[in-house]
DNA sequence: CCATATTACTTGTGAAATGCAAGTCAAAAT
DNA sequence: ATTTTGACTTGCATTTCACAAGTAATATGG
């Protein structure tokens, strides 16, 4: 059950600081970058990222994402242990900022998938409506099937 | 004094885990903030935010920024306690970013400094043009002020 | 049908980061 | 000389984090 506190007061109005609050720490942006690039749908899928995720912190992080409207989850009718989880409109409108952050650190530090990096470099803005369409795509899928809710295969 | 761990080892190679790993806590671009838009340079006016930074994690986040290459100091020749913090080149090219963090909580959020947002969106380039150049010319006149280190006036 | 796996989480616990108040210290100001 | 100011430290209670282990609800294989 996703009850979290609603809205705990924001230090200041300023916009970037309602951004800070609610992407300010060392794994919520990496969430999401991994379902807007890598394809993540399920809790497992998060943990096999590089950065090694604890799965208390995971499972913090995506209630908070839900919490804030970032991302949502339907449970996946051809398994009902899992829950797949997906973008938002507002959540992929985050792409932007993703992308200038993976282009600022490509610039000044010395990292790695230099061939995401390029893509970014060569045309801004057809990469970015390709993530979109992409996870509009996914969303899509995943709220459809959940929709059409297979009745569950009884066996014998 | 800023003696700081170099490097400690990145948990991927990940460019955006970079950023995150430089940016991704509560304060730090919101300091970065203070200088790209309020014109903060010293301690002080750093504490005087909306935000109400404790004195402790202050010190600490100019310090890890300075150690990152993104912010530089040189203390005041005109008050001798003063410190005067700057943006380099590197701290200034984070403007797209915080920029998109701008927009992002805007279109989403409800917020305030909406003089602020309207002109990023009715030019965005124009913004970071302006921005940038500021943030030179801020960065010029501390480095000017501290080479020329004029004689301390001596009382009598 | 039943034992074993999987998936998505909790719980427990020690370590680290945070927030607040108070204190330090050198350089102005009075 | 004394007080004030600016830039930090230090102490300490609270919160958050990371890692290991455990749990509940399916799913799968025999």
């Amino acid at each position: 059950m996703g009850k979290r506190r609603a809205k705990s007061r924001r230090r200041s109005g300023c916009p970037l600081n309602a951004s800070v609050e609610m992407l300010g720490d060392r794994w919520s942006l990496l969430i999401i970058r991994d379902m807007m690039v890598r394809g993540c749908r399920t809790f497992k899928e998060f943990l096999r990222s590089d950065e090694r995720i604890a799965t208390n912190i995971l499972a913090d992080r995506l209630g908070r994402l839900e919490a804030h409207g970032i991302i949502s989850s339907r449970s996946d009718p051809s398994d009902g242990r899992k829950l797949n989880y997906f973008l938002t409109p507002k959540g992929i409108e985050l792409a932007p900022v993703l992308t200038e952050m993976v282009l600022w650190a490509a610039a000044h530090e010395d990292t790695g998938n230099q061939a995401l990096v390029r893509l970014m470099q060569e045309d801004k803005a057809k990469f970015l409506a390709e993530v979109k369409q992409r996870c509009l795509q996914i969303s899509d899928e995943i709220a459809a099937r959940a929709r059409s809710e297979q009745p569950r295969r009884i066996k014998g």
